[in-house]
DNA sequence: GTAAATTAGTACTAAATCAGTCCTATTTAG
DNA sequence: CTAAATAGGACTGATTTAGTACTAATTTAC
């Protein structure tokens, strides 16, 4: 149903709390604090951070006192930057990846190239939305909104 | 990995054969035809045209001299459209469904409103292509294309 | 009326993916 | 040395997806 998983839906809140937890000062936030602010239980959060860490958005410091922090500005970190690091690479169909090309029609799909534009307008509308914009609650919308029930009916 | 199912996917190939198959006259196609256009096995063929005839976007007649053909001019529908018919409404997160909110944080989650924010634009941009677009292989691109390679990396 | 070709609908199974937890290191302040 | 924290991986159950198969209904030709 193009979904993310809930990995990423979580990534994004969790980065929220992390946002709003180190403004003004540069303070550290441990994974069992994120837990709780958040309500999502602790190891997955813990699980979470640590992807966020290896993909380096967030930095960790080990040990007593230790705690992760965002790698860099909330302004510089997109939507996409997020998704990417929970959920690898955003492709919409295999056409999209750069693999050995396991779907047997590549270079002879008609529409192949037209998947990669979709793709791309995709990577762009993800990747136009910054975590400090997603961390408050009501930053002016950039398109109109559409009421649930209207997406759910589209 | 933010990926649409294989079956949307064929179906995108699929109504595009089906497309160019009824150019000018108005002649239906087969499933046996389209799977061989196509290169699809043809079970998977007819379960997809089958569902596109429930969602309305082609038209079938049974019977011998049966077949399919396409609800409305190709310029007229749209990526969405095909997306919607195969998987359902698009909904990235479970904020985005009307559902009866299983997702316990609804109305408090601060992300919630950019969560319908995201998702329109993607529903924005599968609604930009049409299957007219889709359906020639060379159509001028909207945004610059991405390189398979920038797209892994990125 | 019968046969043949086609779609309609449903059910089923195997494979892949996701979600969530748990366990065992490693690091570091005190 | 101990306590609190992260790192990494393994594991299991649930969900979703992919693909096939089977039976019924429809329509045309003869």
């Amino acid at each position: 149903m193009l979904r993310i998983t809930k990995l990423a839906d979580y990534a994004i809140v969790v980065l929220s709390h992390l946002s709003a937890e180190q403004q003004g000062s540069s303070e550290k936030s441990t994974a069992r604090n994120l837990s709780h602010r958040s309500g999502l239980p602790q190891p997955t959060v813990s699980k979470l951070l640590k992807e966020l860490a290896r993909s380096g958005l967030v930095v960790s410091e080990r040990g007593l006192l230790g705690g992760y922090r965002l790698a860099r500005d909330a302004n510089a970190i997109t939507v996409a930057d997020i998704v990417h690091a929970v959920e690898g690479p955003i492709a919409l169909t295999e056409c999209n990846l750069s693999e050995p090309e396991a779907c047997g029609y590549a270079g002879a799909c008609p529409v192949e190239a037209n998947w990669i534009r979709i793709n791309d307008a995709i990577v762009r509308a993800l990747g136009s939305i910054s975590l400090a914009e997603m961390a408050k609650p009501f930053s002016p919308p950039l398109v109109r909104l559409s009421t649930k029930r209207e997406l759910a009916h589209a």
